[in-house]
Order: structure tokens, then C-alpha cells, then sequence
DNA sequence: TATTGTTTTGACAGAGTCATCAAAAATAGT
DNA sequence: ACTATTTTTGATGACTCTGTCAAAACAATA
């Protein structure tokens, strides 16, 4: 499972974009973002739309790689993680 | 969707068991699993084999609720919620 | 090599979260 | 009502996390 942090830089790479627009964008420092990438530190759900914006990416694309990341490093090494998924999607 | 801190308190109560017990076996003070049980404070995948144990229920159970409260607390409003669940489930 | 633009690093401070502890409040049993 | 037990509350200090900032490192290009 690839971090949330490589696939946003990868899409940002692609898109030839710097950091410093990107980060621009979200309204906070180009050192976060950096950061971020490197998972260093993690991204916000606020920050989800507005990638999607200007990654020109689908928002639900995006948000799928959120919610991986989440459950990846919240929940990641759990015995029974695939049941409690499947339990979760009967209750939504 | 309850929380694990209501079902964690439903299931103690109806072994008749005190704060003060199971707080023991988890190694942590009273206090701190009655705010658990209130919401006021999460709960940590360690304490999951502890409670199954001292509580008598299979760990699965436990640990789905535990992990329903993840998604929730972390989650919850996404819009691509479901989506981003079954694609996790596809990669695990 | 010098210049410009990009990215990373680390120190810092503020906010939030944590466990500990003692005291107060609530509950049960006599 | 009294006592013992259980549960909740709030103050405290330690710790973690987050964003800001400036400086350093790195990359590309003239």
C-alpha cells in the first residue's frame, strides 16, 4: 500500500506544479506540504477538495487515497481489519 | 452507529464488573477507562486481546467495534466513504 | 561559477492530548 | 441515614502534534 503522501507527489510531479503552489493553494506553508509528501506529517480532510482542484484530479480519487492512508497507519496491522471493514460498510 | 465506549460499558456491566477491575487488567487508572467509556478519551489497539479477555467476548467482536470507531471518529463525513472502504478492502 | 527557483531541515511556540492523582459525586447495601 | 464502593470531575505537568519561520541544501540553467 503506497503512502498518501508519494501519491500526491507523484500527481504533483506530474502536473509539473512546485510545492509552493500547491501549498499556496491549500493555505499553508510550502515547508508542510513538503512534509506531508514525505509523511512526516498528514494531511487534513479540509485539504481533500482543494487538492482535487488543483491536482485536476477527481475528488473521489483523492479521497480513497485518504481514507487508505488513514485506516493503513490507524488500523494497519489488526487481525480481524478486513471483517471490521466489511462490518463497517454493512452499517453506512 | 455507538460508540466503542458505550459498547465497551454495556458489555462490562452486564458481567458485573467494576471500573476498578478492568482498569487493572488494562493497567491504567479508573478514571481514565471511565472517561473511555464516555468518549472523553479513545481507547488503543493494545487494549483490544485485554478487553476480549477480561470482558469474555471474542476478540473479532471487540475489535470491530473498535475499529468502527476509527472510521467513524476519523472519517465520518466523508462522501466517498463506502468507496474508499471497498477499495481499501480490494488492496488488503 | 553565479544565479534563480525549489525543496528540506530544524528550532520554536501554541494548541491539544495524555496519564496521574486527589477530591467530589453518585450508587448500593445495611 | 450511614457506610462502603464505585464513578466522575478537575487540576496538574509531561508529552505530542502542528504551523511558522529562517536557513540550509539541492537542482537547473545561464
Amino acid at each position: 500500500m503506497k503512502s498518501f503522501g508519494e501519491y500526491i507527489r507523484r500527481v504533483r510531479e506530474k502536473r509539473d506544479l512546485p510545492l509552493r503552489k500547491v501549498a499556496a493553494a491549500l493555505d499553508i506553508d510550502t515547508s508542510i506540504l513538503s512534509k506531508i509528501e514525505r509523511n512526516e506529517r498528514v494531511a487534513t480532510k479540509e485539504m481533500i477538495p482543494i487538492l482535487a482542484e488543483i491536482l485536476d484530479r477527481p475528488e473521489k480519487e483523492i479521497e480513497i487515497e485518504f481514507i487508505q492512508s488513514v485506516i493503513e497507519s490507524n488500523l494497519g496491522n489488526l487481525k480481524y481489519l478486513k471483517d471490521g471493514l466489511k462490518e463497517t460498510l454493512k452499517i453506512l
